[in-house]
RNA sequence: GGCCUUAUCGUCUAACGGUUAGGACAUCGGCUUUUCAAGCCGGUAAUCCGGGUUCGAUUCCCGGUAGGGUCACCA
């Protein structure tokens, strides 16, 4: 058979591997990412795998929550705990057969043994060497006789060649590390599940992962994992070690202690799980053009493990906005519709007003005002979406321009009597021909005369109750003829009163 | 402390020995203008330092410096 066809016919198989503790952020997803785009890219399989093989740290809920997680950004997978497999179980705690089958054949070799220290003598050893300033090597204290391994002690690997290591990572190329990285890790714990360094590599093999990505805090155990293959006499996947994330503030990398937050937030929030792709996508990686929006498709097609990025990326939440925004803008008018929806409290949706044909007429309007994912949120909060449902209340002072020149005793007087005027001017406009262009030809001459500002804003303000709005044009377009004749008259009952 | 790894505008980055070092976000200025946005146009701003190799270094090599990682019965 021809090798090279075989190297070139060979099934992209990825997979992510979290452990269940707690919530997914930014980094968690960013290698899940990856991992999926790759294999979807090249037709492959992803896998869904759960490395719950710490009970301590295990946090209840979890897993429902990754996989909440994922779905909500489209990351779908081929096999996992949810939908099985051919390689089930998906959950390392179920597999504890099959880790001591290897296990097995590892003490049959003679490449591993029980380790019979106690904790309070592995601690000894580790503070001796902490203090002559060194690093701790079990293999330093390996046993001379180990007892036969009964499963109640912790079981070691037994690395038989100290040496230097040279490895490729598809990232980074070439990468090597001293002999001190080598070391007798622990493969079983005393409590009877694998260890990380263990699992991973015997589910990979078993669920034939060809890529693995992982972040670049693992370099420094990649030796231990060669030698683990070399042990096993197993072929080695290819390994693609992806930059790390920073915080925004501070020069450590990015986690939840430095408050990296939950991506579900950023859901909740009103970010789009699009816009997070393509910012995530590109911390880490750039594609060959200058292309900065991308949709998860577009992504996934030019997607290259060989433009992943060497150095670390800080996580620049301004730039997500803008990525959101662009994306908000690429929705389709019905998605954009569906997205303000989603936004809106219950208790505007309880309004008079409220309509699907008023949710219609102001999307346009409330999405070229977001510029922050949260936008949408906050201005719900800040009752900046009411006056479209709802009369707005005011003060009859409010009415007048800051700047106004109307300073007269009868100044109330004189407003009413200019918007009284505004409202004749419309009632001569047609009910069909009520379009912001048409109001806008009939009142400018008007405005022109009085003064802009006169005019406008006590009109606009009639309209929004708020300072800042859409300009009085357009919300009368959209309020219609009658509605926004209806405003204008009740500012003129408030002036008089 | 050992080992590993990284280094371009404030931020994310492009450049695979030869460019006026490009783009995006942010920022600043202008246009528009009835407020706020949006939009359009434009500006400021970077190769960590020191040696080498080369006709020529952001790019290759060495050394420093700085950041990050790791040295767990965590992943």
């Amino acid at each position: 058979m021809n090798h090279n066809m075989n190297i070139n016919k060979e099934k992209v198989v990825t997979r992510f591997a979290p452990s269940p503790t707690g919530y997914m952020h930014i980094g968690g997803v960013r290698t899940a990412l990856y991992a999926w785009a790759y294999a979807r890219k090249y037709n492959g399989t992803f896998i869904l795998r759960i490395e719950d093989t710490d009970k301590d740290r295990e946090v209840k809920g979890s897993i429902n929550h990754i996989i909440e997680t994922l779905k909500w950004l489209g990351i779908n997978w081929d096999e996992g705990p949810d939908i099985g497999g051919p390689h089930m179980p998906y959950l390392q705690s179920e597999r504890l057969n099959i880790y001591k089958k290897y296990a097995n054949i590892l003490i049959e070799k003679g490449l591993a043994y029980a380790d019979p220290y106690t904790e309070e003598e592995l601690n000894a050893f580790r503070k001796k060497a902490e203090n002559e300033k060194i690093p701790f090597l079990y293999r330093n204290h390996r046993p001379e006789n180990p007892p036969d391994w009964d499963g109640t002690m912790p079981l070691r690997l037994k690395i038989k060649e100290i040496k230097n290591t040279e490895w490729h990572d598809e990232v980074r190329g070439t990468l090597k590390a001293g002999p001190e990285a080598l070391d007798d890790f622990i493969l079983i714990k005393s409590d009877g599940y694998p260890t990380y360094n263990f699992a991973h590599i015997i589910d990979d093999l078993e669920m034939g992962v060809t890529h693995i990505m992982r972040a670049d805090e693992f370099i420094s155990s990649v030796p231990k994992f060669l030698a683990l293959y070399d042990a096993l006499d197993i072929e080695r996947p290819h390994m693609a070690t992806l930059p790390p994330i920073m915080a925004l503030d501070g020069k450590k990398k990015l986690g939840k202690r430095d408050g990296a937050k939950d991506i579900l937030e950023y859901r909740d929030e009103g970010y789009l799980p699009e816009a997070m792709i393509n910012f995530l996508a590109y911390i880490g990686w750039s594609p060959e053009d200058e292309r900065e929006i991308l949709s998860p498709k577009e992504f996934v097609e030019i997607f290259d493990l060989a433009r992943i990025h060497h150095s670390g990326g800080k996580f620049n939440v301004e730039k997500l906005d803008w990525i959101n925004k662009e994306h908000l803008k690429l929705l389709s008018i019905d998605e954009q519709e569906k997205y303000i929806r989603k936004f809106i409290p219950e208790n505007i949706k309880q309004l008079p007003g409220y309509t699907d044909e008023m949710i219609k007429k102001i999307t346009p309007l409330i999405l070229e005002r977001i510029s922050k994912g949260s936008d949408i949120i906050s201005m719900a909060g800040n009752h900046e979406l009411n006056y479209f449902f709802e009369q707005p209340v005011y003060d009859k002072n409010s009415l007048f321009f800051k700047s106004s020149k109307i300073n007269e005793a009868n100044k109330y007087e004189l407003l009413s009597k200019y918007i009284n005027n505004v409202i004749l001017l419309l009632n001569n406009i047609s009910d069909t021909d009520f379009t912001k262009e048409k109001i806008k030809e009939s009142i400018w001459p008007y405005t022109e005369e009085i003064g802009r500002g006169d005019i406008l804003w006590p009109m606009r303000y009639a309209l929004s109750g708020l300072e800042k709005s859409p300009d009085p044009f357009v919300l009368s377009e959209i309020f219609g003829k009658e509605e926004t004749i209806a405003r204008l008259n009740l500012a003129i009952q408030i002036l008089r009163k």
